[in-house]
RNA sequence: GGAGAGAUGUCUGAGUGGUCGAAAGAGAUGCUCUCGAAAAGCAUUAUCCGGGAAACCGGAUCGAGGGUUCGAAUCCCUCUCUCUCCGCCA
């Protein structure tokens, strides 16, 4: 959620930083400022009736019940009483139309993120090289199944298209990489967070993926949602609360299966453990001051790619262009991995700053030391999307006779430094 | 799942229709005292919205939403959550 203050202050600022992600014909600030005068002088009116109506408690406490004095009195307060109800539906409805307005409004830009799309992102830095293979390389789906590490098959068959499952070396492999993540978090500090899977419609939109995303998430029977991330968690664990700033920064990170309806479809060549309805990710998230976030950020882009220099894979960092990044994010780097047999780059983790926008919808402040109450910056970060990993895992360390070399940072967890075929 | 009790400020906790943004205590902060600390005394101590240069003024907020009433922290309804007892169960 943007500060409407700033829209009103600086409305020039703020639609050029829009035009930076949005087309021009897709929002429209000059109604929600007229939304948010409107709701001014919806209040006026309102408090002043209300005034007007409290300034009576004082007489009718001192005026004998059903005296004449009273019977007159009660006659004129039951016809101040009626304007102060509608006064008051008016305001709540002039309230409701400024939040609809404003809720729907994507972060500002940064200002060293620059505009449009996908096309605009820039590559910043690409670590380690292409791996080359003197032979024909398989895709990941081959190797795994080959291997019996994944089964595909049997994972529609319980639960239909677009889930796998893991099997024996295979999920050990993918915990393995859990693991690994996890102990690296928390021997930089962070605090190691297990939440609920099912969430509350308030969280979602607290996250900023509701009311937008609606139709990509589960939702179960008695209104909770399935979690899309981690992050969804963890941006509500203050939700309503007041920090201290001597406690900021706080680091979190947490792991839990993703659940996406992926409503979109799917790419014919996103097989296998690509693009899934659900999928492991461990999620890093800060809770910052202002003046830390992003510094915050740098921080977090670094664990990431310290995770995957870790496993020894090739890999670039963009940072996104303006409509690229999550209706929450005012900057984001993706971490991308190559995939040997796609021949392409691919997200594993993507490291977000959100500034205020989700503090402000979920109403999480921190007491300064000078005693005003300010709204916390958050910042979220994969570290990392296992299953995309796994896919770069398999492609990257196969060998020609079909067998997987196990990452070097792997191997403590999973007990073996080669997976072969029947052993 | 059944029965009951409860939800008030940073915390504990009083408040059953008007003078209540809310007693009292704790905590915190400031001042006095002290070489310093402790103790003691005094003072201050919620957030949000609107107006104002400011002092300050008006309004909202006592779990959430609705209702009754001229008027609601207080009465009624619904929901959420917490606790106790019983049942059931990883």
């Amino acid at each position: 959620m943007l500060d409407i203050k700033r829209i009103v202050e600086d409305k020039e600022v703020v639609k050029k930083a829009l035009l930076k992600r949005m087309e021009e014909k897709d929002f429209n600030l000059d109604e929600i400022t007229d939304a948010y005068d409107e709701r001014k002088e919806k209040q006026q009116e309102y408090d002043n009736l209300r005034a007007k109506q409290k300034g009576f408690n004082d007489q009718m406490s001192k005026v004998e019940k059903g005296s004449d004095e009273f019977k007159k009195l009660i006659v004129e307060l039951k016809n101040l009483s009626e304007e102060v109800k509608e006064a008051e539906e008016e305001l709540r409805e002039a309230e409701e139309e400024l939040k609809k307005k404003l809720e729907v409004l994507p972060n500002l830009p940064d200002d060293d993120v620059v505009g449009g799309g996908k096309e605009n992102n820039r590559v910043i830095r690409e670590i380690g090289e292409k791996p080359e293979f003197g032979f024909k390389i398989k895709d990941h789906l081959e190797i795994g199944e080959g291997l019996g590490m994944i089964d595909m098959d049997r994972a529609t068959k319980m639960a239909g298209s677009n889930f796998a499952m893991y099997t024996g070396l295979g999920a050990q492999l993918e915990w393995a990489m859990i693991n690994y993540f996890i102990s690296e978090h928390i021997k930089d500090g962070y605090k190691m967070i297990l939440p609920p899977h099912l969430l509350v419609e308030e969280s979602g939109y607290t996250a900023g993926q509701l009311p937008k995303f609606k139709d990509d998430v589960y939702w179960v029977q008695d209104g909770s949602m399935l979690l899309p991330t981690a992050e969804t968690a963890l941006a509500n664990i203050y939700r309503n609360e007041l920090l201290n700033e001597a406690d900021l920064p706080i680091k979190l990170f947490g792991y839990t299966p993703c659940y996406r309806r992926e409503a979109g479809g799917y790419r014919a060549n996103e097989r296998g453990l690509l693009r899934m309805h659900q999928f492991n990710k461990v999620e890093m998230f800060q809770y910052t001051t202002p003046e830390q976030s992003e510094a915050a950020l740098e921080e977090l882009l670094n664990k990431a790619t310290n995770l995957v220099d870790g496993l020894g894979l090739h890999y670039r960092v963009s940072q996104l262009a303006a409509a690229d990044c999550s209706a929450g994010a005012a900057k984001t780097y993706d971490v991308e991995v190559w995939l040997p047999y796609l021949q392409t780059y691919y997200e594993v983790s993507s490291i977000s700053n959100v500034r205020d926008y989700q503090a402000r919808r979920g109403n999480i402040k921190y007491k300064t030391g000078e005693g005003d109450n300010k709204y916390v910056h958050m910042l979220n970060a994969s570290g990392l999307a296992t299953s995309r990993l796994m896919v770069a895992v398999l492609e990257t360390y196969q060998n020609e006779d079909g067998s997987l070399t196990v990452p070097k940072a792997l191997q403590q967890f999973v007990g073996k430094e080669k997976i072969e075929k029947g052993k």
